[in-house]
DNA sequence: TAAACCTATATGTAGTACATAAGTACCTAA
DNA sequence: TTAGGTACTTATGTACTACATATAGGTTTA
């Protein structure tokens, strides 16, 4: 009941006018290059201090959302939109629901791209991945074994053409990491990383699916016991 | 060639300490709920003004990383992972790539979530989306039928019962929103959500990944033309 | 003993001052 | 005339001081 209630965020004069500048620039309908006024322009209309102001300049900086320059001042610029992301994503600082959600997140990643990587797979992509896996059979020390996963399933991302997806999945494989150390593997998976490769070189998207399924079933069934 | 060459990032000194303050979180293991020197202590420690270390320590408490309460001090705190994407999330900054990427990674995600649905899935849900389909026969406008769309894909992210995703589809709409206007349905899907309602209540979990794939064929043929 | 009060302290905000880089315009010399 | 240098101007970067404000924790008082 009582614990439901949680404080009321008092936001600091540079909460606020983080926001402000936010509004400005979508009211303003700002676009990449645009010049922004300069800091003491700024702080006089906001009615903040300069180090205020700096506070929250500082911000948007850090996000990459603008960029400033001596003399020339400040430019609205296209922030990389998985660099704050990056930021955050400790997993000393997770709490223990959200890696679960982002160990999920991996599983519906893999197993829904199948369709581009049918679409954008080369030859010399296969060839990589057989390199890869021929390396697998001694995979004895734990440690290879990891290594080993990333670097397969990593190509796997990279094959899909999209580079937004495979920053996501780098940044992600700590949290990966972490949840495979968990020793959920007393279920051995029938598919392995070889069968996978031959389904991609010479099989069809849906055996891929299947195949991939398949392979990641120890950690489907998992999810059950959550 | 030349154009290769981006200029060298020289940082400034609350580029460095926010840094320096990160390492030395991970350094010394910090987890939530431990304390952090006082203001004065850090900016004597890294040897800056403590005006550039508020810029520094501004960026984290923006991101959730540190919480502050006069005279308590500052305490690490588990940060919302999209809180900080949010915050970047600007169509009108992104680039055409960037756009496209995201994109794509809606399809894979919809395309792998068949097994949460199906792990998840309660009667409710059904019914709700039933209700939701429902309206779907009059979608003449528009307008409504990206409503429509919105309604019904955005209810199975919430079956999935993963609400780091859900969270994240509803940060990704406007891109959605974006991409779905640039008119690419000429080809007329074959499966309706009608028809995906009545498999995922009926139906078993491969019947829904064709289905659902068939559905999103349209969006599908349009990756090829990238 | 409990309520009211005080005090020390850490963060929040403002203002001033100066350093530094980088445009701009002016000026000189070949 | 023009290349190249010089001085000036301006916007950001950094430092320092001062004070406001909230509050944890101790002290006094009824």
């Amino acid at each position: 009941m009582i614990n439901d209630l949680t404080p009321i965020a008092t936001s600091t004069r540079a909460d606020i006018v983080e926001i402000r500048i936010r509004e400005y620039l979508s009211n303003k309908k700002l676009k990449t290059g645009d010049t922004l006024p300069t800091e003491l322009e700024l702080a006089e209309a906001l009615d903040v201090s300069r180090n205020v102001l700096r506070e929250a300049l500082s911000r948007l900086r850090m996000l990459g959302l603008i960029e400033t320059k001596k003399k020339r001042g400040m430019v609205l610029s296209a922030p990389d939109i998985l660099g704050s992301f990056e930021r955050v994503l400790n997993p000393q600082l997770m709490d223990e629901n959200t890696m679960k959600d982002i160990f999920e997140l991996r599983l519906v990643l893999e197993l829904g791209m199948a369709d581009l990587l049918y679409l954008r797979k080369t030859d010399k992509d296969i060839a990589e991945l057989e390199q890869i896996v021929k390396k697998d059979k001694n995979a004895d020390a734990e440690e290879f074994r990891i290594s080993q996963e990333i670097a397969f399933h990593g190509k796997l991302y990279e094959i899909t053409g999209n580079n937004t997806l495979k920053r996501f999945q780098t940044m992600l494989m700590p949290i990966f990491g972490f949840v495979l150390s968990n020793s959920h593997h007393s279920i051995k998976s029938g598919v392995s990383h070889s069968d996978l490769v031959q389904i991609l070189k010479n099989g069809d998207r849906d055996s891929f699916s299947d195949a991939m399924r398949e392979h990641l079933r120890p950690h489907i069934e998992f999810l059950k016991e959550r």
